[in-house]
DNA sequence: TACTATTCCTACCAAATTAATATGATATAA
DNA sequence: TTATATCATATTAATTTGGTAGGAATAGTA
């Protein structure tokens, strides 16, 4: 399952972009309208700039705008950004590779197998972009 | 991700497949050949039996075999019993359903229906039997 | 009968992860 | 100078995960 972290931020962005960016929108404004906990929410924000998903304005009258093109940014790089591997098992991930340590001959494993078909199903899917998402 | 118990199910049931179930095989056995912690091995097989897909045999010379046909057990199946939802996000899921606590509109929401076509891909893939495993 | 190999059951425990909160420093528009 | 923000680090509480402990019950075999 994915944590709440993914689906807040998930929420987060559609609501940037449904909201214009011509002047950044704070923390505090998408906490209410999206009811996220606030402190959480600025978590999940710093962890969105410090990857170049979003930028920030300082100050008063400051918040989140994007920084990455909001057309770029697939839902399978938030949910590697905030929580991890796409894939169910190590041994099958791209970016989160780790082989299983009591697996004795990887490219015969039934299970890596299985679980690599998945991985090929799932990623069209989740490379889908936040303005993909608002048109489904 | 999938946690181990799901990973150690998947190959118990191979396990228990290769070695033809004339005779009953033991938790001691399964565990020192796949490399499972024995007393967790056992809560695993009991949970297997609790949901009828293993019959067990008690005393001496006892051990577990199939009572489902394996041609009929699917990873998914497993999945569900052994960790819960296959779906990533509980409002989309089938034997596991759960509203958000948030979502004011289930229906329009658009992260669902990015999930709801996820689970859709998912499921295929996951529906396959022990046996089919077998013949990857 | 006694012995041994096994399942069965309940409870417990430790580490990791998740979801959040607390506190306060820093920046900036008005 | 004040109000409104972000930024940063640490802490906490709850849950989940992975595993262990101890022993009761069952059954085959000598």
């Amino acid at each position: 399952m994915l944590s709440k972290r993914v689906k807040y931020a998930i929420k987060t962005l559609l609501f940037l972009y449904e909201n214009g960016d011509e002047k950044p929108i704070s923390a505090k404004i998408i906490s209410e309208n999206e009811k996220i906990p606030y402190k959480f929410l600025e978590n999940i924000l710093r962890e969105l700039r410090q990857n170049k998903i979003l930028k920030s304005v300082r100050g008063a009258e400051g918040g989140y705008k994007f920084l990455k093109d909001p057309n770029e940014i697939t839902v399978a790089e938030i949910i590697r950004i905030v929580d991890g591997p796409i894939a169910l098992i190590p041994c099958v991930s791209f970016y989160f590779y780790e082989k299983c340590e009591d697996c004795t001959d990887e490219v015969s494993c039934k299970i890596r197998k299985l679980f690599v078909q998945l991985r090929n199903e799932m990623l069209p899917i989740l490379n889908k972009s936040i303005t993909d998402l608002e048109k489904l």
